[in-house]
DNA sequence: ATGGATGCAAAAGTTTTGCAAAGAA
DNA sequence: TTCTTTGCAAAACTTTTGCATCCAT
């Protein structure tokens, strides 16, 4: 998985953001621990390398990566929340059947799905492009539903 | 919602369980709440009847009646866990792509994952039967992937 | 220097567990 | 009577918050 740390501290000093080595060390921990990290997951790993770094750092860091749209959230099997970059992925549709419109899904909203299913029913799931139809917000207000 | 509460009791005492009071004001509180009821709620709900019924109870009539398979857990938005019926619902399948040998999916599996898309992109999706693709657990391990 | 971010510790919220007592079969 | 289930209380676990201090800008 790629971090691209130079980009995201400039992003987030054109924010108005500070960059401090707490929110490095913890961006980073995600990145390389993979695809769905607990917070207890980054602790343990940002808390054998800054002993002082705390809980309730990690909490906030991760909340406020996840507003950045650097993390994501993402629902693990067992309910519990996770994290993970929020890089550039594919892209699912909810398609309007009245109006047509498009609105894109995250991939990582429709994987973290898929990924609870194939290991609850030990299914690889193989998609490249899924869409949903229904009726959007518009359509759905301006017909009395 | 309907509750099939003779039903029920019948088989939980030919597997050997015990029809309780605390058991059966739990169930009924799950039917009568709703699709994603929280043990929160359900706590609530029953205490206010039954005002000696503890939180333990509810935690582990929920469990019980999930094992039992009366009772489904749903994954919520907010990555808590939730309860509902898992009475009979439309099944959708997961489709081998070498054997097309074909795996039910519970309704409620793929409900719980729209219901989060709904609130979270204020779009309402409507499926009657989805397939996802895939290989099977037989395949995967029969042709060394 | 200035105000946003952190550390600490305590609180709040959620779920689990041990054990004696109650009660369904 | 027997053995499962419950209630209570405490523990375990997860997440949030207040506030003084620190430090990135």
């Amino acid at each position: 998985m790629t971090c691209n740390t130079a980009e995201i501290n400039r992003q987030l000093r054109k924010s108005g953001y500070r960059v401090t080595p707490q929110r490095q060390l913890i961006l980073e921990a995600v990145c390389q621990l993979g695809e769905h990290v607990t917070p207890e997951t980054v602790y343990d790993h940002v808390h054998r390398i800054a002993p002082t770094l705390s809980r309730a750092t990690v909490y906030r860091v991760l909340h406020f990566l996840t507003e950045q749209r650097i993390l994501a959230m993402v629902l693990m099997a067992e309910g519990r929340l996770a994290y993970e970059m929020s890089g550039p992925e594919p892209h699912h549709h909810l398609v309007c059947r009245t109006c047509d419109s498009l609105l894109e899904l995250p991939h990582s909203v429709l994987q973290s799905f898929l990924r609870a299913m194939e290991t609850q029913y030990d299914f690889e799931i193989d998609v490249s492009h899924v869409s949903f139809f229904g009726h959007c917000a518009d359509c759905r207000s301006s017909d009395g539903a």
